[in-house]
DNA sequence: CCCATATTAGAACGTACGTTCTAGAACAAT
DNA sequence: ATTGTTCTAGAACGTACGTTCTAATATGGG
C-alpha cells in the first residue's frame, strides 16, 4: 500500500557510483544524486538515513564484488601457478567493471565510510577481513605448508598490492592495459613467492 | 617596514602538511589551519593567495621531494641491477619522509590541486612529467637499448608502480615495511626487467 | 616623532551542503 | 468514498567553510 516509488535503491547508487566514479566521491553530494536521478533531494531520504549510509552501501558493494570474485579464484590454488591466475583476477575483473574499479583503485575507505559502518552493513564489513585472511591463509597452508607472517605477506604483495601498484595508473587515465600486464604480474607471482615452494 | 610576521610560509606549510598526513586533505580547512600555528584566518591569505594555492604547494613539494631523489638513484642505473637499487628508493623515503609519503602514497594530485596549478606553480609542474618519462627512458635505452612504450610499461611497473602498491598498506596502518620488502621488489624489478636484457 | 606599510586579529559575508519539514499526490484496503 | 500509508516535491533550516573586510598593532625610514 501506499504510492508507487519512481526511484528505487538501484537507481540511487547506480547513480552514485556513476557519480563518484567520474568525478569522486565528494561530487556525490545529495543534490547532484537527485539532479542526476531527477528526484528531489528529500526522496533520498526515503531509501538511506543518510549521505553517509549511501556512500558506504557503494563502497560495501564494489570491495565485495572484487574480494569474493579473487577469494573464489584464489580457492582454486594451491601452488604458484595457481596463485598467478588468482594474481591475474584482478586485471580482469578492472576490465568488466570500469566504474568499480575507480573506486577501489583510486578511493580509500575513508572516503566512502567516514567513521563508524551504519548499522546496516557492521556485519557485512566485519566479515571482510577476515574472508580476505582466511583465503591467504588457506593457500599458503595449501601451496607453501605454514601461513606465518612472512609467507603472508609475500602472498599479499605478490597477488594484491604489486597488481594493484600496476593497474592504477592505467585505471586512472582511463586507458587500457598494456599487453604484456598479465605477463609482468605472472613474473611477479613467480619471482616473490618462488620458482618452487622456496 | 611593516610589522614583523609571526608566522611565515614555512609554518603554514608544515602545519598543512601534518593535518593532510594525519587526518587527510579535507581536514586542512583554513579554520583548522589558522588553529594549528595559531594564527587568525585572514593572516593566512597574506602568505598564500587562498587555500587550494597552499595545498597546491604542499603537494608540489612533497611528489619534488621523491621525484628528485628517485631520478638521480636512476641516473646511476645503466643495468638491471642499479634498476633494482632505484626501485627500493621509495622504501627509503617512505622510512625518512612519513608525513610526506602518507600524502604521496595515499592520495591523489586531484585532492590537492582540484583544477589548474596555481600561477607561481605552474613551471614546475609542467616539469614534473618529462623528467620522470626522461630519466626512464634514458634508463631504458642504456639498460635494454630501446625506450619504446613496452619497455617503458615494464620500468614503470618495476620501478614505481609494484613497489608503490606493495609499501601503500603499511603506510595507510601507519606500520614498519616487513623485513623481507627489499628483497620482494628486488625479486620483481629481476622478474620484469629479465635476468639480462631480455 | 610621524608616516607608510606589513601584519595580526577576528568579525562578517556569501555559498554550498546535509538534513528536515510541510504539503500534496498516488495507491491499497475497507 | 474514505482512510491510512508511502512516496514525490521542493522549500526551509542549520552548519561549516573559504574568503573578505574593518580595525588595531608593530616596525622601519624620513
Amino acid at each position: 500500500m501506499g504510492r508507487i516509488a519512481k526511484f528505487d535503491r538501484d537507481d540511487l547508487t547506480r547513480a552514485a557510483l556513476e557519480l563518484a566514479a567520474e568525478r569522486g566521491p565528494g561530487a556525490v553530494t545529495v543534490a547532484a544524486l537527485s539532479a542526476a536521478v531527477g528526484a528531489p533531494t528529500g526522496s533520498i531520504y526515503h531509501r538511506f538515513e543518510s549521505r553517509e549510509a549511501l556512500l558506504a552501501e557503494i563502497w560495501m558493494d564494489v570491495v565485495e564484488s572484487f574480494q569474493h570474485g579473487f577469494i573464489a579464484r584464489l580457492a582454486e590454488a594451491d601452488d604458484v601457478r595457481g596463485a598467478a591466475a588468482a594474481a591475474r583476477f584482478m586485471a580482469e575483473w578492472v576490465k568488466e567493471h570500469p566504474l568499480e574499479a575507480r573506486l577501489l583503485l583510486l578511493h580509500h575507505r575513508k572516503d566512502f565510510v567516514s567513521g563508524k559502518w551504519p548499522a546496516s552493513l557492521v556485519e557485512r564489513a566485519a566479515a571482510l577481513e577476515p574472508a580476505m585472511g582466511a583465503a591467504l591463509g588457506g593457500f599458503a597452508k595449501r601451496a607453501f605448508g605454514r601461513a606465518d607472517r612472512e609467507v603472508i605477506a609475500r602472498v599479499r604483495f605478490a597477488l594484491l598490492d604489486a597488481p594493484f601498484g600496476g593497474i592504477k595508473p592505467y585505471v586512472q587515465e582511463g586507458k587500457p592495459l598494456p599487453p604484456g600486464f598479465d605477463q609482468m604480474v605472472t613474473a611477479t607471482v613467480r619471482a616473490v613467492l618462488g620458482g618452487k615452494a622456496r
